[in-house]
Parts: structure tokens; C-alpha cells; sequence
DNA sequence: TGACCGATTTGACATTTGTCAAAAAATCAG
DNA sequence: CTGATTTTTTGACAAATGTCAAATCGGTCA
């Protein structure tokens, strides 16, 4: 649980009172490659933090299968949209390396947010910090090419080519597949 | 101010003891059509609230004058860039008719919240509805056809387009005028 | 090894939107 | 009301990306 805290801390620090309260209603994973963490159409109101591994977070969008995000070690992600509870939420979850993680409920979190203040200030933070990638990825869709895009998803996760097949990573940066084989085959 | 008091009260109640601490921060600003409230590398760290009227936020990307939003009365509105402390955020805001608003320092705010709960929660309300905001706005930016936003555009403000000149809306939709241009000669 | 299967690349063409230039329409000042 | 200015529309063409189909690559497994 060591990561966990550290990342936490390193958003907001925990007095003890409220630290404990707090890592008691995280849930530990530990799942192999390919596991589905979160079939579509379960409960998805749930923060993780990948302590290691890959997964994948994506949805379907009129047949297509749209890849939200991917995490890799020490991050935290959700599903935005399913977190705040809006719209489709059909979201999955899906590991691309034998992971460990931990998931923590919505409405554990709130409720302790409610009770504890440093937590609430915790979320706060978390919330925003989410706000500003948010920013940046649409002014990512909305300004840059797609080789920008590419470009610096290299710089921001070198070693994602290794890990995540080019068909996820197209859908991620918004791209199809065959764009994206174009782009890499222009640059090396 | 009982316009704000109403507004914040929705969002998340205040105590009446931190209630009153945190409207004497807030400022009030009457000002004509056409008026710079906030010119570019001016101090833009602030949240607003246009009680009547209508503005304008935005800023300069390459040469180009990028509208990030469009407010009309009764919302709170920020560059979240510049807020939150990002890139560029040489933002300014102009109001597009004479118009009556708030406006609160991200210092102020962020003091208060860490002194009382309640403003903590509300700032982190806030914050998730711009999140949430955001995000709908990526998903509409990423998927959908232009003349898709213009639509959801008009659904959303009825009426903006008497009160915004085209050349505005281009831009904040993501499009050039020309492109807005024969959208709306399809259409209608 | 060799056939097979999924992943990736390549090709031909369509679609959407951008760019630049000019025309038309609307608005404003005197 | 009229000419000047600004805003909006239209046209011709270019650039980026999508779509569909086929080819190729890489690795697996019997």
C-alpha cells in the first residue's frame, strides 16, 4: 500500500486520523494480463491507482470501441464520465500486463470527503488535477495534428509502444489505425 | 448579489459564518458593451459571475484569437488555463453587451477553502462541473461533425446567435467562419 | 517447418474542413 | 439617405484524415 500513500500524500497530505479511515476503503487487485477488471455495463463509479501494470480504460460508441485512457504504473484514472455519473458510462476495464491495483468506491469517497475535511481538500485536488488534463487533451484534439498528438504521447509515455498494440493507442489519440501506421511510417 | 448568493447556494449551502467571509471577497463589476475587463497578461487568475450581460473570454494562439467561451447570464465562468495556473493564459475577457458581474481571486478562494469546509466542498463542486464540462466538450470537439456543435450550440443558448457576432461562435465551435458560414446556409 | 491468425501497412479514393480571395449583405456615421 | 466599414457569404482549390480493401509481417502451434 506504500505507492498508494506516497501518491496520495503527494496530492495532499493526510492527518492520521482521516489517513486510516481513508486506505480502509481502498480495494487491492492483483490480476494477470487480460483480465477484465470492469466488464461493460457494471458499476463503474470507481477511482483506481495502478500501482503496476498497463490497463485500459474504453467504452463503446456506436459499435466502435473508443480507448478513454491508459494507465501505466503510479497513476491514478477513472472514467470521468461514469465517476460524476453522466451519460453513457458503458465503460470497461481491462489489463494489458499482469497488474496491481486499487479501487476505491464514489460514494466511499464522498462520504469520507463529507467527514474529513483534508479529504474533501484530497478530492479537491484530484478533481482538478483531472480538470487541467482534461484541458489539455482538448486543446491536444482541437489544435494539434495528429503526429503532434503522436508525438507527444512518445514523449509523455516512452515505452507505451511496447506495451500497448498501435490499434488501442490509435483510438486513444483519436486517429484510426491506419492513420496512425502512416504517421510512424513518415517519422522512422 | 442575491443573484451569486442563489447560484453558489445551488452548487453546495453555505453556513451562514463562512457565507459572509466569502461574498466580501467577491467584486463587483458594472461595465458598458465592449468593455475590457481583463486584457491579455493581465492578472487573469479569477472565477466570474455574470449576473446579466453577456462576455467573452479569450486569448491569442499563433496569431489567432481563440474564443474559449462564451458566457450569458447567470454562469460562473473562468479560463481554466489560467485559473489553474497553465500555459499560455494570456487571457482576456470583453463583454459582448453593458453587463453586471463578480469576480473572486483564486487566492481568496483557495485561503477560504482551506479555512472552512463548506467552501472547500463548493470549490470542489466547482470544479467537477467544470470537469464534467470539459468533458463534454472534448467528446463533442473529438466526434462529432461541425455542423453537430452548431446544433448542440443552438440547443444549449438559444438565442446566442443575436447576441454573438459569427466570427465568436467560429471560433469557439473549433471552426473557421467559412465553415460556420455554410453550415448555417444548409440549415437554415 | 509450415499453415494460420491477428496485427500492421499500403493503396485508391471519399469526405470534411481549411485557406485565400472576392462578392454580397448588413451596419454605422455623418 | 448615402458612402464607408464591417460582417457574412460564396467560390475554387488544398490538406488532413477517414473508409474500405488488399497485401504483408510476425509469431504461434501442431
Amino acid at each position: 500500500m506504500d505507492l498508494l500513500i506516497q501518491a496520495l500524500e503527494k496530492i495532499s497530505p493526510l492527518p492520521d486520523e482521516c489517513r486510516d479511515a481513508f486506505l480502509s476503503v481502498w480495494q487491492y487487485h492483483d490480476v494477470p494480463k487480460d483480465h477484465t477488471l470492469l466488464r461493460e455495463n457494471g458499476i463503474g463509479d470507481q477511482l483506481f491507482f495502478l500501482e503496476k501494470g498497463v490497463a485500459r480504460i474504453y467504452y463503446h460508441k456506436n459499435d466502435k470501441e473508443i480507448t478513454e485512457w491508459i494507465a501505466m504504473d503510479r497513476q491514478f484514472f477513472l472514467s470521468i464520465t461514469s465517476f460524476f455519473e453522466r451519460t453513457p458510462s458503458h465503460l470497461a476495464i481491462h489489463t494489458l500486463e499482469p497488474s496491481q491495483l486499487y479501487s476505491i468506491r464514489q460514494a466511499d469517497f464522498l462520504r469520507l470527503a463529507d467527514q474529513f475535511h483534508p479529504i474533501e481538500k484530497l478530492l479537491r485536488k484530484m478533481v482538478t488535477s483531472s480538470l487541467i488534463l482534461s484541458q489539455q487533451r482538448m486543446d491536444s484534439i482541437q489544435f494539434e495534428s495528429a503526429q503532434q498528438r503522436y508525438e507527444r504521447l512518445l514523449d509523455a509515455s516512452p515505452g507505451i509502444i511496447q506495451r500497448v498494440p498501435l490499434s488501442y493507442i490509435a483510438s486513444f489519440l483519436g486517429v484510426t489505425l491506419e492513420t496512425l501506421s502512416r504517421i510512424r511510417s513518415h517519422r522512422h
